[in-house]
DNA sequence: GTGTTTGCAAAGTGTTTGCAATTTA
DNA sequence: TAAATTGCAAACACTTTGCAAACAC
C-alpha cells in the first residue's frame, strides 16, 4: 500500500497543527486539542474541557495542565479568551473577530453573527498603551425580568 | 431663624437618594455613599471602596458589608457593574450608556467618550431572553508588545 | 416590636503555583 | 541529556454565607 501519501494524514493534522504554532504536541495537549480543533467551534470554559476529556474517557489529564494548557493556546493565537465576569473564563475556538451573547441564565456563551453588531469609531488608547483586543459583550437575562 | 427650608439640606442629600431607591438608609451604606455619589464618578473595585473608606477613617464598615452594599445599590440602579474578566469586579458609579478601556498594565478602567465608539446593528436575542446590558471593553496593553 | 442589616470568621469558587517525576526533541 | 511539561496538593485572591447582635422604621 501507498503509505507515502503527499497529504497530511489525518492522524497528524494536530500534532502539525500545534508544533507551525511554536507549542510542543505532548500527549495532554493533543487530547486537548483533539477536542477543541475538532472542526466545531465552541466555547468552552477550564471545566467543561475537563468535563468533557473525561466523557471521552481519555484520562490523564490533569486540572492544572488544562488550565496551563488553555492558556498556552491562547497564547499561540489557537484560542481566544472571552472576558465574562468574575465567574469563571470562557475560551473560543474562534479566534477571529465576532461578538458574543452571554446568556445570565443558562452560563452558556453565544456567537452574535459578525453582521449584526458593528462597532466603529476612532479610539485613541492612552500613552504607552495599544489595543490588546475588543470585546463585546451582550448580557441577556430572562425575558420577563424587568431591566 | 429659618431652619424650615424647601431644599434638603445638603446633609440629606444622600439619605433621600438612597431612599428614593428603595435602599435603606444605613449608617454604612450612608459612608459608602458619601465616597461613591460624591458628584464625581469614578470606576472601584470593593477593595478600593474599602481602602477610601479606611483612608477616611471613617470605621466600623467591613468587608463583606461592601460588598453587599455594592450589590444593593447596583441593584437599585445606582452603580453598574463592570464585567472586566475574573481578576475582581468593578463598579461604576456613571450608570448611563458608556463604554471603557481597562488597561491591563495597571488594571484601571477608565472611560472611553460615548461620542469616540458606536456601536450598532439589530440584535435579536434567543427565545425567552432579552437584553440585559451591553459592554464594549477595550483591553490595552503595553505598546511595545505585539498585538 | 419586627424585619432588615451588620460583622465576623469560616467556607467557597475558580485559578495558579511549587516542585519532583516524567516526557519530549 | 537538557529543557519543557506534567500532576498533585497546597496556596491563592476574591467573594459569599451563616448566624447572633445591632439597627431602622
Amino acid at each position: 500500500m501507498n503509505h507515502i501519501s503527499k497529504k497530511k494524514p489525518e492522524k497528524d493534522r494536530l500534532p502539525t497543527l500545534l508544533m507551525e504554532k511554536g507549542v510542543r504536541p505532548t500527549r495532554q495537549r493533543l487530547v486537548l486539542a483533539s477536542y477543541l480543533f475538532n472542526g466545531c467551534h465552541k466555547h468552552v470554559t477550564a471545566e467543561q474541557v475537563m468535563a468533557a476529556v473525561k466523557k471521552r474517557k481519555q484520562t490523564g489529564v490533569s486540572l492544572a495542565t488544562v488550565y496551563n494548557s488553555l492558556h498556552t493556546f491562547t497564547e499561540a493565537g489557537l484560542l481566544r479568551e472571552i472576558p465574562v465576569g468574575q465567574t469563571c473564563s470562557f475560551f473560543d475556538t474562534n479566534t477571529s473577530g465576532h461578538h458574543h451573547f452571554f446568556d445570565e441564565v443558562s452560563g452558556q456563551l453565544c456567537d452574535i453573527p459578525a453582521d449584526a453588531l458593528r462597532v466603529s469609531g476612532v479610539l485613541t488608547p492612552p500613552a504607552g498603551r495599544k489595543i490588546g483586543s475588543m470585546d463585546v459583550t451582550v448580557r441577556l437575562v430572562k425575558a420577563s425580568s424587568r431591566s
